[in-house]
DNA sequence: CTTTTTGCAAACATTTTGCAACTGG
DNA sequence: CCAGTTGCAAAATGTTTGCAAAAAG
């Protein structure tokens, strides 16, 4: 289980008082969401689901068009958010419990580790800028970029 | 002109010195670069070479390959940057002569507008994590959303 | 039984690659 | 002349869409 966002479970509740209907794809591809500890791409969750729930006779149960559909009905519904590591494709992880409460990553250019973290100063860096630009800032992506402790020992 | 990255010639100068030849696609690519103020999509910039050297009877003498194949040359020699505003496609923009000098952009999630500021505070940010993650940090990507005072006015 | 969801195929958008022809220096 | 550059066609990648069949409630 992951340990900052909302549990498998919330997120099926939440699904179901909207109206979705909960089915074998959607809890596996939530289950994968859930469990995994830094954000997933849409063929990390597929692949996940599929290990999940797949079977010999049909290793493949959940489509992948499937898992790009609910992925993104899980962000309009405002359960999992999209994030961007500039890979050339997009990564989601579910949304906190509490909305303030956001974090941001920090990614190794070698070994693709990520860390989150949640000690974000940007909210005076906003002010600033809203006051000077007109801007009302409505959220912001904040990712750096290095190595990690592992890989900076080797060349 | 762009206002913060390097001139049209600067650039040209510094291919010229790593071995590089000028073409007449590369002018006017570099051109395009050079010009814009707000970071450029590799389809913006092929457009926009097009529009300047292209001719009734030749309308696209640059092609959509050379644009791609020569940002990323420009990148791989430090003169351009790319980045991710997570629209799906990257944009670049000059980089600007003082190295030290970056900057991060706030973007219209309505019109699409981008405004460059270089007032950045994720330095001390970056050297906390680095302390407590073991991560060495070596660069980070900061975009601001938000609606920009033009649409802040209608819904 | 009705509406939502799924799978498949196919379309789409961006970016990359292989290779022969071309060209700048 | 000749290494570097280009254009074309084609492929690779990630993502979306149309539609009929399947399934949830």
């Amino acid at each position: 289980m992951n340990c900052t966002g909302l549990s498998q479970n919330a997120i099926l509740d939440r699904l179901k008082e909207s109206g979705c209907r909960i089915t074998a794809p959607r809890k596996a591809l939530v289950a994968s969401l859930a469990e995994s500890h830094t954000p997933q791409s849409v063929i990390e969750l597929h692949a996940a689901a599929n290990k999940r729930i797949g079977t010999p006779t049909d290793p493949e149960p959940v489509n992948l068009v499937t898992a790009y559909r609910f992925v993104n009905l899980l962000e309009t519904q405002g359960l999992a958010r999209r994030i961007d590591f500039a890979q050339g494709y997009a990564r989601y992880e579910p949304t906190h419990p509490d909305d303030a409460h956001h974090h941001h990553h920090i990614v190794c250019d070698q070994c693709g580790k990520v860390e989150p973290f949640d000690d974000c100063d940007v909210d005076e860096l906003s002010a600033r800028i809203e006051a000077r630009s007109g801007f009302v800032v409505m959220r912001h992506q904040l990712e750096l970029y290095g190595k990690c402790a592992d890989c900076s020992r080797e060349p």
